[in-house]
DNA sequence: TGGGGTTGTTGCAAAATTTCAGTGACTCTG
DNA sequence: CAGAGTCACTGAAATTTTGCAACAACCCCA
């Protein structure tokens, strides 16, 4: 099963191309910069970047696709005895609490979110992912519930979910890009993430709990 | 205050040529038809095709504008006694119960979000719309309660209250391209409506309750 | 070890989308 | 009615994106 050099390679020249349209992206916006910059810059030719990007926002997303599965595998990994959204809201917490860069609490994240920001075509494909960690997480609750296919409680479950993660997110979003102090927004969220929980029903609070053994 | 010439014919172009690229796209779909025939059947250049519209997915995305502004219009006139929440179901449950093609409830819709299914790039920004209604709303709520700038309250109501409206039409959606009957989806959704509103917190339902005078 | 199949890469070319600067008709004001 | 300004429209160019055929590196198996 040992991976061959030429599956490496491809990995690697993936990873290049994305780091470097990245770097550039960052440096320079997203709309200045040209996939033929990016290429050169990558020693590869434009056909190779679209080889492996189906388009110019792909290069940008692209690490932004691990997020798809973080609430599904929250959810799948809960305690025994915790419910769904239990589990999501401890995972956060502790991501906030430890300021964590993967929910952005991170300087560079800024840089990041400018990006994103001053490119509408950018900002409209981020919400889609957001849409696609909606759609993931339904389909784990209604796995992990084994609730029918006309049961609608896991899309409900996962919609309330989801808003619970996009507000986070979205909060963090703004305040980092607003120059804030990631300790002071990781205090900020977690009071946030109270108000948060205070508003959501003991239905949802108590969702898809996995029995104890 | 009489319209002069130049702006009628500008509005009148703009929506041919709105509603010759819709039909078309309907007809043959949206990666298929170019924005050259687009121009072409609507009698102009490419260019002023450009002119009113940034971008291709905005030939097809115009009508869906004004929906932006339901949310907020909605929560606006609310009635003395009646939370912002409670005005929303209200009138979505008005719309269902009214099968009305504003709410998808109509057998086209089937072909229109055909079109936007098959279509990445549609799809995408879809839910940036999605995005733009929250937002809206947002606006509106905090505007109506009057609470301050660093109040989170008024985004995690719009959250909430956005969570309903898209997934009421996300189900709509996704019925009606199943090809089911627009009377049979209605009941559906009307129970739907009552399964969410369970899961919406007393909080939610209160907030932003209309003085009465 | 060598050959045949697989596959990533590339150059070339074309189609389509999108941007840009100019032009001419219309409008408004004095 | 003259002149300045506005604005829809146009032609040309840049960029993104797709398609195809050739090449070379790698993998697998005899």
């Amino acid at each position: 099963m040992a991976e061959g050099l030429r599956e490496r390679k491809k990995r690697e020249t993936r990873q290049r191309i994305s780091d470097i349209a990245t770097a550039l992206f960052v440096e320079h916006g997203f709309v200045t910069v040209t996939i033929a910059e990016v290429a050169d810059a990558a020693d590869v030719s434009v056909n190779t970047v679209y080889n492996y990007f189906p388009a110019k926002e792909d290069l940008f997303l692209d690490r932004s696709k691990d997020v798809v599965h973080r609430l599904s595998r929250w959810v799948r990994g809960r305690d025994a005895g915790e419910s769904a959204a239990a589990a999501v809201l401890r995972e956060v917490r502790g991501e906030v609490e430890t300021v964590s860069p993967r929910v952005g609490l991170t300087k560079d994240y800024k840089h990041f979110l400018k990006v994103i920001h001053e490119a509408p075509t950018l900002r409209s494909r981020l919400w889609s992912v957001q849409q696609e960690v909606q759609e993931n997480l339904e389909a784990a609750l209604r796995e992990e519930t084994g609730a029918p296919d006309d049961d609608p409680m896991p899309t409900l479950i996962a919609g309330q979910i989801n808003w619970l993660h996009q507000t986070v997110m979205g909060v963090i979003g703004r305040e980092m890009v607003a120059g804030r102090d990631p300790e002071e927004v990781s205090r900020e969220v977690l009071l946030l993430l109270d108000d948060m929980e205070e508003l959501l029903s003991e239905k949802v609070l108590n969702y898809a709990v996995r029995r104890v053994e």
